[in-house]
DNA sequence: TAGTGGTCTAGACCACTGA
DNA sequence: CAGTGGTCTAGACCACTAG
């Protein structure tokens, strides 16, 4: 038989880590709570320090820490729960479920959002501009694209840039009539816009919600939304329940 | 004026490397076309390997890149949409949407799992294995937990464990009339079993589905999807459209 | 200003794939 | 077997935060 080979297959080091780390977390630390400096952890684990972060990384994609430059690390609320499955279609705005309105500009989005609103590349589009909040917590950035087309009263809108003109452009947009909706959900990584807003770095990791909104007529709005992946848990909900805590796997 | 301290952040390299990358794949690279290898590509940008790794891992978490051990970096395909949002409330199993029945054992479920269906931990609860391929690509691995006590025939099955067994768990759970579902999505990473079945290393990035099954006596099942983060796009659509692809962001 | 996490380097060895 | 990506080290410097 020789060498059988059986558990030939090392566990790496910082997975390994990780795994002691977590439970170290569930035992013995309460949700706030800072963690020792990340030389010091690495120094009591014996792995040098890109290893010890590589453990930490791991950790915070899955929402249990936080770290912020210039702080610390420190051990993570349990994921907040955010509705995205809105009750019924329902045109964005309508019941104001935290997304606070901040700007709206005429532009002339990407090609990827042109080709999801269906509508030629020369054909005026508003783009609004909205955050979350949940909990005193921004949890997402939204770019809302809406063809000048799709609502009539929409060219006669004169606000001046800012949360006003993006208020009256969702205002006009619930005058029609809202035939359906469609979703998608992926990863993604935070542009360095979006990052600000979230108060998160560039390229932290993200769950983008495209959402298309159809009128008789078509595509009438796009929604690219993007949500913090390391503090929030999409919820879509077609009961009143309400999943109040996972922490599923593993 | 003296240093009005304009762009005086710079840029990471890694950030940098990454949007020229992005960039290059655009242009002048097919889907499926190998990459030159780390060493040269980390040579010929000037960096260190680590500060290319670190720019590569950012484009594979977006879908862009496919990285394999002993292969290489290929160009990946766009994300693959797979429907979430099944055509109003259905059990599992019903319409088999590409998913294929594994295995199935009686087991005690996590804490988390136990507190989302909402039993006492002494109760016998089926647990299904099932993994779901779609265009010949394993995309999701699941856990579909069913306490005994939900269906009466339940306890009667005696198949051994394996395929069969699965397929009698979801055969008895259709008897019942769903009253409603609730569903969460999360960014989470794969477990050692579940990066197998996916064939990941563990610790990739995954969507975690939970989802819960009710009828009118209450939770009769829940479920646990893992889905690769990296190859899909979950949709939502309640309409018949379908969203084809999506690189929204940037 | 002291201390934190974020970036970066230049090596090394290992595990895996395919010819 | 040669070549790939995955892991790991022991440093260094930088950007940020808070006292």
């Amino acid at each position: 038989m020789g060498t059988t080979q059986l558990e030939s297959v090392p566990e790496p080091k910082y997975w390994h880590l990780k795994t002691v780390l977590s439970e170290a977390l569930d035992q013995d630390f309460a949700v706030g709570e800072v963690l020792p400096n990340e030389r010091e952890l690495a120094a009591r684990f014996g792995v040098a320090r890109a290893t010890l972060r590589q453990a930490l990384e791991q950790l915070e994609l899955e929402g249990r820490l936080q770290r912020r430059r210039g702080v610390g690390t420190t051990v993570a609320p349990p994921r907040v729960g955010v509705a995205v499955g809105s009750p019924q279609h329902s045109w964005p705005g309508e019941c104001a479920d935290g997304w606070e309105p901040v700007d709206a500009v005429d532009g002339i989005p990407s090609a990827a959002v042109l080709k999801l609103l269906g509508t030629p590349a020369d054909q005026p589009v508003h783009t609004v501009r909205r955050t979350r909040v949940t909990q005193g917590q921004a949890v997402a950035a939204e770019l809302l694209y809406v063809p000048a087309a799709s609502v009539p009263g929409l060219s006669a809108i004169d606000a001046p840039a800012g949360p006003a003109r993006a208020r009256a452009v969702l205002r006009e947009l619930q005058r029609l009539a809202l035939d359906g909706q469609d979703r998608s959900v992926e990863l993604g990584s935070a542009r360095a816009d979006d990052a600000k807003e979230l108060d998160r770095l560039p390229g932290a990791p993200v769950l983008l919600v495209t959402t298309r909104y159809f009128t008789a007529a078509g595509t009438a709005a796009v929604s690219v939304a993007t949500y913090r992946a390391d503090t929030c848990r999409l919820t879509f909900g077609d009961s009143g329940v309400e999943i109040t805590e996972t922490r599923a796997a593993s």
